[in-house]
DNA sequence: TATTTAAGATACCAATCGGTATCTTTGTGC
DNA sequence: GCACAAAGATACCGATTGGTATCTTAAATA
């Protein structure tokens, strides 16, 4: 029975796609179809609506992205390096993205208002989790000596992420990388700054 | 006959409302005929097609904004004094916005991609528009020994709007001030770094 | 190899989309 | 007050939307 799992699979992949590229609501089915090479059929097969389907699309964006930024964070030793990782993440972001159209949690937050609830909470619940991300490793750099000790957690991964996301989305407006390298600069030097 | 000048501005304001809320594409010109309460007819008399009202509504929102953000920035007297102009702007953004849905500049961008290239140049443009206000501030900041000479313009500017925009819209998909307190807070610091 | 069942294709549904042609109403100048 | 023109309402258009019922195909099992 035609491998079900790698269908559903490559369907959740190209409306993650199109979805992260041209909007949620922007995106029919059809559209969905013609990327997959599959009919409407076999799509509500594997999702009850479309809003399901968005939920796992988001979600598997979710996953590519912070399993990229996490991996490439255990891959670093230090407080420096590992922010350095997530600098390099952004920065490699323009050149060769993960997956087209910007940053996922910025999409799905400027899209989703009261009308896409769903959507809404898990950008939610990403923003938290690269929040907490981001504490972690300043809470870890506090306890291994590599950060001052009474640098305001919450105060700079917010700030962190601000910048990050602001660039991102001037870079991508402006359509070069200009705005990105100047807010990675600038979070360099606060780095540098906070650090021991 | 009926002020055409007045239907033709509640039309403006409306759309721009609802484009602002819940975007562009998503937002149906039965949408717009049910805020405005006038219909279809009335509505293709004023603007040729859906785009046109678009590049209308958004021409709206970058006046309301700009204006009222260059309006304050007049008033005050000093590099600081005008720079806390624009971050009491923002502040009170959350509070009471002049019109819902966020920044526009950013809703735009998000939303348009290649296959809304009028959006998107307007955007840019509005982008653009912020950026030098900021620029031409600092430079006159320079100008009248209020902001050190080595300070580099396009770089300060440039992190500027990317951690206001990041601010904003952290703040919104929260739904509370604390990331656009903690933003403001921290430009706030870097005023006062290149200020003399 | 025949049967069964899951996977996918096809054909349709009402509702809504942007847009237009036409009709009615309203205000203005003569 | 009457003609004229502009403003707005109404009624429609084909295309597309999300969604579903039904049919066909293909793979696994017996």
């Amino acid at each position: 029975m035609r491998n079900a799992k790698a269908t559903k699979n490559t369907i959740i992949n190209e409306s993650a796609n199109l979805f992260n590229t041209q909007g949620y609501k922007a995106t029919s089915i059809s559209d969905i179809t013609k990327a997959t090479g599959l009919t409407k059929g076999a799509i509500y097969r594997h999702f009850e609506n479309k809003g399901d389907l968005e939920k796992h699309a988001l979600q598997r964006l979710s996953k590519v992205m912070f399993g990229e930024i996490e991996t490439s964070i255990k891959e670093a030793n230090s407080f420096v390096s590992k922010m350095e990782a997530i600098f390099s993440f952004f920065e490699n972001y323009m050149n060769t993205p993960l997956y087209e159209g910007g940053c996922p949690v910025m999409n799905a937050a400027v899209e989703a208002d009261d009308a896409n609830p769903v959507l809404r909470k898990q950008a939610c619940a990403m923003l938290q989790e690269f929040k907490e991300a981001v504490a972690t490793l300043i809470e870890n750099g506090i306890k291994n000596n590599q950060v001052k000790a009474e640098t305001d957690v919450a105060f700079f991964s917010t700030i962190f992420i601000a910048t990050l996301e602001g660039g991102i989305m001037m870079s991508r407006l402006e359509r070069n990388k200009k705005a990105i390298t100047h807010t990675i600069a600038h979070l360099r030097n606060i780095v540098a700054e906070i650090s021991i």
